[in-house]
DNA sequence: GCGGCAGTTTTAGTCGACAAACTGTCGACA
DNA sequence: TGTCGACAGTTTGTCGACTAAAACTGCCGC
């Protein structure tokens, strides 16, 4: 899907930017920036939105702000108390196992699927997908990380060849995304690069074979991997904490 | 989940209602009346909305109108075409082997989750909803059927505690109320009341006595009948057409 | 008779302003 | 001193008007 990849390069964050001659364009531009920060963790949960300020932040009248907080209340960023502000969706730790388990459980189907439907330009889009991942891990690049994450699964996805699986596996991948930005956060104090893992290529490989089986239970390691490492961010910052 | 049946009863269709004392509830009540017409396909897919003559129509200025759009288009129910008319979503037929795909997959997943989750509570909502289904069949009332058929699977997918799948469920479900109302005009022509079948009960049961097999192999067995209705229905459209 | 081009028309995107609703605060009273 | 009610301030929901872009129409040239 173009507008992943498109959502990517577009992280110009530069919020003025007046180059927006197109017509439809004030609130689409609006709407990708305060999706992306809010995805970035730039905007903390509970964080408040309210239309006037954002308005005149983007020199743009409160009709496109309406608009494009109106998507995010869609897509369950943002949360519109009715005739008060409407703040950034607060990410409710006590949802973490449930989360898991629908990630777990989508990424495995979508993964299984797209071993059995792939073709030859999936299979080029992934492996291009999974090298930027890995181009951007190796650069420390922590702030587009998270998203060279979500397009590499959106791309497993869309071989998939189901659109229900991979519109519902995409809004579980950009609710990821939040969460993992908090565990990036405290990575980028320190020097050392991310460490690579090979998980995404041995996912390719077992899509190329078309090995459903081997696809489904790499998605699964992959999921527990990305528990794991949550647990191991929490233990470490509520130590750090006391 | 109280929205849902609201929505249901809420089903005044009349579009004048000038009843709107409440300040936010323009929006929403276009949104609510809009959506149960796509869905009921009193608007059918590709249908034009325009935007004066709908503010027209409830007597509003765009604004709420634009809101309501903007939410419907969230929900994949209409599609904006850019600076020009927003019609409803065609319903792509050449898509239904992946939707039954999809809903076979989170109906299986939803109702064993609700079988290991479910509380006494839910064990009672889930009966009320069964049992107003059933009325509703033997009323003939198949405007409502879809909705009610609706309602008692949202009950079965809140006692499995994992939002996530229960929202991609609900998406889901709603585009399954158009799939239905397709069938369902056709009966509507013929007297003999709808055949009520056990099924919701059986599943009721097998989620009560915590039996997560049998929920599962149910909530499939469910897929499969709606699937070879669905098949049915085409077939002999089909034929009739000749 | 057909295809391209310019004027017209229709309709979406945006704007500034007004009115309602909620919040917080201050003062009066028990 | 604690609680209730009114007032002021702020922010959303709605409105009507303006603007620009896409479609439609008719004309002209081929």
């Amino acid at each position: 899907m173009a507008k992943v990849s498109e959502t990517q390069t577009d992280t110009t964050e530069l919020q003025g930017s007046p180059q927006t001659p197109r017509r439809g364009g004030g609130a689409r531009h609006v709407y990708e920036v305060l999706r992306d920060e809010i995805l970035e963790l730039k905007m903390p949960p509970g964080a408040a939105l309210d239309e006037t300020s954002l308005a005149t932040r983007f020199s743009l009248s409160r009709s496109p702000i309406r608009e494009a907080l109106v998507r995010l209340a869609a897509d369950g960023l943002v949360r519109t108390l009715s005739n008060r502000s409407t703040i950034v969706a607060p990410l409710d730790i006590a949802l973490l196992p449930r989360y898991v388990e629908a990630l777990d459980y989508l990424q495995r189907v979508v993964t299984r699927l797209a071993a059995r439907h792939r073709t030859e330009a999936d299979l080029t889009a992934m492996e291009a997908a999974a090298r930027t991942y890995d181009e951007t891990c190796a650069r420390g690049d922590y702030l587009q990380m998270s998203g060279a994450n979500k397009a590499f699964h959106m791309t497993v996805a869309e071989a998939g060849q189901n659109p229900y699986f991979a519109d519902a596996y995409r809004r579980l991948l950009d609710e990821g995304r939040r969460i993992l930005h908090m565990h990036y956060a405290r990575r980028r104090d320190s020097d050392d690069p991310y460490p690579l893992s090979p998980e995404h290529f041995h996912m390719v490989a077992a899509i190329r074979g078309r090995d459903e089986a081997a696809a489904d239970r790499l998605a699964h390691e992959h999921t527990r991997v990305f528990h794991d490492r949550l647990i191991e961010f929490m233990r470490v910052a509520y130590v750090e904490e006391i």
